[in-house]
Parts: structure tokens; C-alpha cells; sequence
DNA sequence: TTATTAGTCTAGTATTTCTATAGACTAATA
DNA sequence: TATTAGTCTATAGAAATACTAGACTAATAA
């Protein structure tokens, strides 16, 4: 499952995509629109602005806005930065592995191969869906 | 990611797979072979136990053991069991729907769209794939 | 230059879930 | 009846999740 944070980063995300303009997207505008409780989306646009997935201008006429294309921005992409490891165990994650402690040998763990399997099957499809192809949906 | 519980879980019934010839295996022995907290085991079997995965026996000669043959069990239904949804989102998984609060139509939620998506895709996968399969990985 | 708008940053907190552990109890077998 | 092995209740520490408060800073426009 998926944290809220992530559910809502990625409504955001969509939301700032169908509605990019010209103009930065409010907070406010999100907040309201998605009911996604502000402060708290405060903190995740902020966080997507640290990983260079958006931009802000501050003051009147500013928000939030897209630093690159949709169709550039993988879903893959976005729930890593916003959720964290795709893979169901850490030694399977390519991104962000940990070694178990109790494996003794990991080429010979049933679990970390078909975990691997389950890792690839799932990243062909967020990798090749774009944050267009998720706002156009 | 899963859980430990859900790991230890997966770990301990491809043992028991691997290793059911006419006897019972014994919690203690598949804490040992896979290093796994023993009383965290005993309650992770109680559980596969009460979803009808496993069998016991008390006393002397006793231990788990599989109720249905591993071609029977598929990954999705131990995952599920052990760790609950396989979606990402609880307004698409289709063994423990919730609407969620914030979103006046599912109809037209992108995220909804796209999760289902990925839900059929990880299903397909898990599906197919037994526990006769991960334990001759 | 100052009022207003709108994002930034530092804390902190409540709740829930996860990961166990302790210990008494019950059932089966030799 | 002693031993073995699973059952049940109950609890506790740690970590993650899901927020909220409030002061601060930057940009714009009158």
C-alpha cells in the first residue's frame, strides 16, 4: 500500500499537470480541489521541489510548476522519491538494497528470486507510464 | 515493501514445502534453518493455521504442515493472507476495497485508473506462480 | 515603502503499525 | 505421568505515518 503521502504527492502531481498554464499552481487551489489537507501538502510539494521534480515561485502569481516534461517524469520515478523502494523486499531493491541478516546466501534464497521476478515485472510498467500518461487517463 | 512478518512467513512455508515428507515440521527447526525470531514464527504459523494454509500437531512428532498441495497456493493468496492488499490503494484492491475520503468520483480519479492498472499487473504475476514454484526457485 | 500574497522552515505530536517477548496453558505421545 | 510441542493472552518498545502550529522569508503591486 501506499502512504498517504504518496496518494496525494501523486494527485498533486497530476493536478499540476492537467492545470500548468502559464501560471504556478497554488497550494491553496490543490489543497481545495483534491482535499488534501494543506499543510500536510505543504510538506510534499516541497519535498517533490527538493528532488527537482517542481519548481516554486513565491509571492503573488507564484506556486508550483513542472521542471520537465510530463511525458520525461516516470511514474517509477515519482513513487520512489515520494514512497520509497518499488521492491517488496530490500534485497531485491535496486535503488535503495539492503543486505538481510538472516540470508545467509542470497543467490540461494527462493524468496530473493522470485522477488526479483516480481521487482521487474512491476517496473516495465511504471517505467514506461509517464506523468502524462497519468493525467490524460 | 512487505513486512517481516510477511518475509518470515513466506521463508518458513517454502521450508515446510521443501521439507514435508510424512512428518510435521517443528517451529524450532524452521527458526533455526531460517533465523526467524521463534516466538514471531509460532504466531506467524498460528496465523497461516487459522486462514487455513496450515495444519498442526501438538505433542511429541508434532510441528506444521501444508493442508493443500503447493501447486494450489498461489503467491497472491499468501501474500494477501500474510501482509493483506496486494493494491496500492485501497479503492482498488478487490479484497479489501475502501472508497477513499477525498475523491468525490472513482469514475474519473486518474490515480484509480492507473492503480488498477498496476493491481492486474503485479495479479497476473502472483497469480500464476505457486508455492510449488518459489520452492524450486 | 509597505501591504499583501504565497512559499519555507523548524518543531512537535497523536496515532497506528510493526516487531517482537513473556509466561501460563493445553493437547498428544511414549 | 513426564515430556514434548503447539496455543493463547497480553503487553511493550520502536518506528513510521499523518498530520498541525507558528514564525519567517521572498516576491509583487499599489
Amino acid at each position: 500500500m501506499l502512504s498517504k503521502k504518496t496518494k496525494y504527492g501523486l494527485k498533486a502531481l497530476i493536478y499540476i499537470a492537467k492545470h500548468s498554464g502559464t501560471e504556478p499552481v497554488l497550494i491553496s487551489e490543490i489543497s481545495d480541489n483534491e482535499r488534501i489537507p494543506k499543510k500536510f501538502l505543504e510538506a510534499i510539494l516541497l519535498d517533490l521541489k527538493k528532488h527537482g521534480i517542481l519548481g516554486s515561485k513565491k509571492g503573488k502569481g507564484g506556486g508550483y510548476y513542472l521542471l520537465k516534461d510530463p511525458n520525461e517524469i516516470t511514474a517509477a520515478t515519482l513513487i520512489r522519491v515520494l514512497d520509497g523502494p518499488l521492491a517488496m523486499l530490500p534485497c531485491v531493491s535496486l535503488n535503495y538494497y539492503e543486505k538481510c541478516d538472516d540470508c545467509p546466501d542470497e543467490a540461494k534464497c527462493n524468496l530473493n528470486k522470485f522477488m526479483a521476478q516480481v521487482r521487474d515485472n512491476t517496473l516495465s510498467l511504471l517505467q514506461q507510464k509517464s506523468l502524462y500518461d497519468l493525467a490524460k487517463l
